[in-house]
RNA sequence: GCCCUCGUGGUGAAAUGGCAAACACGGUAGGUUUAGGACCUACUGCCGAAAGGUUUGGAGGUUCAAGUCCUCCCGAGGGCACCA
């Protein structure tokens, strides 16, 4: 009977079904939390579960997740792994109206089917601590957290230009805007000036920079980071107006470049240019600027324009005097909204020659010909040089200059050293519908009232028609009942703020939720958070690093200075993961190639559909999936599977024992590295001189499996329990190697000729130098190519090759 | 324009500066099978009958030895961008 039910076939699907009933009885995937002794908190980016169902991407990167996880809990640690749902915000609702139902309703759909299909992955996610972004159990807090930020002078509203999508009809974040389109849907931002809230990530940009030496993340996203902060030093410089006491302050980050300094240039919003007598010209310039949009700034083909504005600025360093020009291609979001211009800016240059304003050299290179161009401005030099014609700063470099000209404006009170960053505010009011009230009210006495943190959530009102509106306003300004409240304060009558908050506000915290999702009480729970987090191991998508990830960062060391939490960085470990592409293209649903996990898992297995994902490539560079190598996975599975009914299991083979105990090492330190297709490929190696050999041992075959459970939690299990043990394979111990039986005793020595390989031998690994020289010399192919000449040098490496030069 | 990553067989890809193409897919031949599939064995970068030569986007360089390090160029992908 037993013998008969050993020989069965490999079906996935039974095995699996099987399986997953039997987890789910005796959860094997719990960690007690409290009293777990060696925590590991195994995180991934949770999903929108906005589309029509798990996207091939998603189970990429969980898979590739989850294998981490499994890996570190074979190795003795209590592996927490949650998984949630992303589930409010503008991707949930877009996909909401496209169905034609309300995001409430869609939503829930949409989460029951996202769960089915995690279950069926083989994942070790704990369901008992799940978040749900869009219930009130979770915004509660995040509206709390709103109101942290609100109560330490973080959230502030104000009326700024701000970019808004007329397609998504809303504002959006500086990092939701990407070369001036709305990073959802592709729509030209609108530039306008609205009152928003805003947090002050700004305040955090040099520790959000400096962190980033002290965390072990991915070399690639800590330079977008560093990038999106964009810390440029430089210096203020303040210019006097000629017959006025008004000043205007400018940033250079080349200092050593002010004294050919001819003109100043305002942007069109700086506050000063409003306060200009007011010229007809001027007032009509400004207008026409802001009115224009990027479209059509754009089919302009950066031309500059430009008004002059009748007055003068004085060169602090020369007195001489600079026409003050405004120009829309000074930003008023950089620096100061001001420069000055001149000959060693290639836009200083244009402009200056498309309005006939003179230009001065006053660095130069040192090479005669080129500066004899550069002296005659016929070509621009931008870089570092030597100072001519620049009163007692002539002769220096421009980095002693630089220093020399700062100390100068500092010692005259005429400026200081000055760092800015790219690094804008985070704007994170929507009007769109389905997120987060605000938790703010407005009274007309009182003025802006937070809500008291005892009447929260403040809950989303269901709204019929919650499609965006396009005016300045969310859905939820149509909705009296919600609108009108009282003032906490005085209790007179008062409104309500309407916007909802960025959905990156819902996922800025998600990590702090896990460990105390079941907690009413509050946010999370304090002792469970400092025996959990930092996150230990954390692996997503690379296209979250100036969203997510610093936001999360940021709301971090905010709650860290409000001494919530006690550490600063969240995530101690990140890890990117590439794109899964197909056929060389990226997978999406308007190029019709989407890849259904479903239809491979029925198929195939979720065993082989995980390993077949890893083996593709490294999970750093992705993987391009073109589903016919799938089969030798299957294949793979098979042959293991037969190999575990081999009824021969018998005494160890030592040369099966080293490739044994090469294959831990070397799986071992691929996995660590994330390096899961060589892994794989050495577990096939390994397989297959298992299958080939006469007679193996338990210890061989039981190597084998645990090796291979993190990729095939299923399959691996089954067969462990069919060799009769009683434990999980996944409660085992992952095997170590003996380091002094990973070398093989006989090796291959290359030998060479003049760096070419004339031969192969076989030799003891512990040849020593003189030995090698003997047998190479002695040999008839070595001979052959010597021709009797002598060697002049004899390169050996060990367990390696010997190289003759003739 | 600036910054980052990457270019290796028909395909996905391996390779601490030390035998290029491991592991797979596909292909060819053979075996097995009532047939198909599945499975098993051998071969499979290119040129060559063989000996041998040759090959990692291109051109140089360093080295006994370069896919790997350096310089320039070409191409692909990503990030930033009138950023003073």
């Amino acid at each position: 009977m037993r013998k008969i039910k050993r020989m069965k076939e490999y079906n996935p699907k039974e095995i699996e079904a099987k399986r997953r009933r039997i987890w789910d009885q005796k959860k094997a995937w719990r960690v007690d939390l409290k009293k777990a002794t060696k925590p590991y908190y195994n995180l991934m980016m949770f999903p929108y579960p906005s589309a029509e169902g798990l996207h091939i991407g998603n189970m990429y990167a969980f898979t590739g997740s989850d294998i981490y996880g499994r890996f570190q809990r074979l190795r003795g640690n209590d592996v927490f792994e949650p998984m949630g749902f992303d589930s409010f915000g503008i991707h949930s609702e877009n996909f909401a109206i496209k169905q034609g139902t309300h995001p409430k309703e869609q939503t829930a759909k949409s989460i029951k089917h996202f769960t089915e299909q995690l279950k069926s992955m083989g994942a070790l996610f704990d369901w008992e601590h799940s978040v749900t972004t869009s219930e009130p159990e979770y915004y509660k807090w995040t509206q709390w957290l709103f109101l942290q930020l609100y109560k330490a002078g973080l959230a502030y509203r104000a009326k700024a230009p701000v970019d808004w999508c007329p397609s998504c009809k809303t504002v959006l974040a500086d990092e939701q805007v990407i070369q001036r389109k709305c990073e959802r849907c592709g729509t030209e931002v609108i530039q306008r000036g609205m009152e928003q809230w805003f947090f002050r990530i700004t305040k955090y940009a040099d520790r959000l920079l400096k962190n980033l030496d002290t965390i072990d993340w991915s070399e690639r996203t800590k330079t977008v980071q560093r990038n999106w902060i964009g810390k440029t030093e430089g210096a203020t410089i303040i210019f006097a107006l000629e017959n006025s006491k008004q000043t205007i302050e400018v940033f250079t980050t080349r200092p050593d470049t002010l004294y050919g300094a001819t003109f100043v240039v305002l942007a069109p919003e700086h506050p000063f240019v409003s306060s200009l007598p007011h010229s007809k010209e001027i007032h009509e310039y400004v207008e026409k600027t802001k009115q224009k949009t990027e479209l059509e700034r754009k089919a302009e083909g950066k031309e500059k324009t430009a008004v002059f504005s009748g007055l003068y600025a004085i060169n602090p360093l020369n007195n001489e005097k600079l026409p003050i020009w405004i120009a829309d291609y000074a930003l008023m979001g950089y620096g100061t909204g001001a420069l000055f211009g001149d000959a060693h800016d290639e836009r200083d240059v244009e402009f200056a020659k498309k309005y006939n304003i003179p230009l001065k050299t006053t660095v130069v290179t040192g090479d005669k010909e080129k500066d004899k161009k550069i002296l005659n401005l016929e070509e621009c030099f931008t870089g570092y040089g030597t100072l001519v014609d620049s009163g007692p700063f002539t002769g220096l470099s421009s980095k002693e200059a630089i220093i020399k000209v700062i100390e100068w404006l500092v010692a005259k009170k005429r400026g200081s050293k000055r760092t800015t960053y790219h690094l804008r505010d985070w704007l994170i009011s929507r009007q769109r519908y389905w997120g987060p009230p605000i938790p703010i009210i407005y009274c007309d006495k009182c003025g802006t009232v937070p809500v008291s943190e005892k009447n929260l959530p403040v809950k989303l009102p269901n709204v019929k028609d919650f499609r965006p509106t396009g005016t300045d306003k969310s859905p939820l300004a149509t909705v009296a009942s919600f609108v009108n409240t009282k003032c906490p304060n005085c209790k007179g009558k008062a409104r309500r703020e309407t916007d909802v908050s960025d959905t990156f506000l819902d996922s800025a915290w998600y990590f702090l939720r896990y460990p105390s999702a079941n907690d009413k009480k509050q946010a999370f729970d304090k002792s469970l958070t400092k025996k959990w987090l930092p996150v230990n191991m954390y692996i997503g998508g690379q296209e979250h690093a100036v969203l997510h990830l610093l936001y999360a960062r940021f709301i971090t060391m905010v709650l860290r200075d409000l001494k919530f939490t006690e550490f600063q960085e969240p995530f101690a470990k990140f890890r990117a993961h590439g794109l899964l592409i197909r056929d060389g293209k990226k997978i999406s649903k308007s190029r019709g190639n989407v890849i259904n996990p479903d239809e491979y898992i029925e198929k195939y297995g979720a065993d082989t559909v995980r390993t077949y994902l890893m083996f593709l490539g490294p999970l750093s560079e992705g993987g391009d999936w073109n589903g016919k190598g799938i089969i030798g996975i299957y294949r793979f599975l098979n042959r293991v599977w037969a190999l575990a009914q081999k009824t021969k299991i018998a005494e160890q083979d030592s040369k099966l024992e080293t490739l044994r105990h090469r294959t831990i090492k070397k799986v071992t330190e691929d996995m660590e590295n994330l390096r899961y297709n060589t892994a794989i490929a050495a577990l096939m190696e390994y397989s297959n001189a298992l299958s080939q050999a006469d007679s193996i041992s338990k210890e061989q075959i039981k190597t084998l499996l645990i090796l291979l459970a993190p990729f095939m939690p299923f399959v691996t299990e089954e067969l462990w329990q069919q060799l009769g043990n009683k434990e999980s394979v996944h409660d085992q111990k992952w095997p170590t190697y003996n380091p002094a039986l990973v070398q093989e005793e006989m090796m291959r020595l290359v030998l060479q000729v003049n760096g070419k390989v004339r031969d192969v031998v076989g030799a003891p690994t512990g040849i020593t130098e003189e030995e090698a020289k003997k047998l190479a010399l002695s040999n008839i192919q070595i001979q052959k190519w010597l021709a009797g000449k002598d060697p002049k040098r004899i390169i050996f490496v060990p367990k390696r090759l010997i190289n003759i030069v003739i």
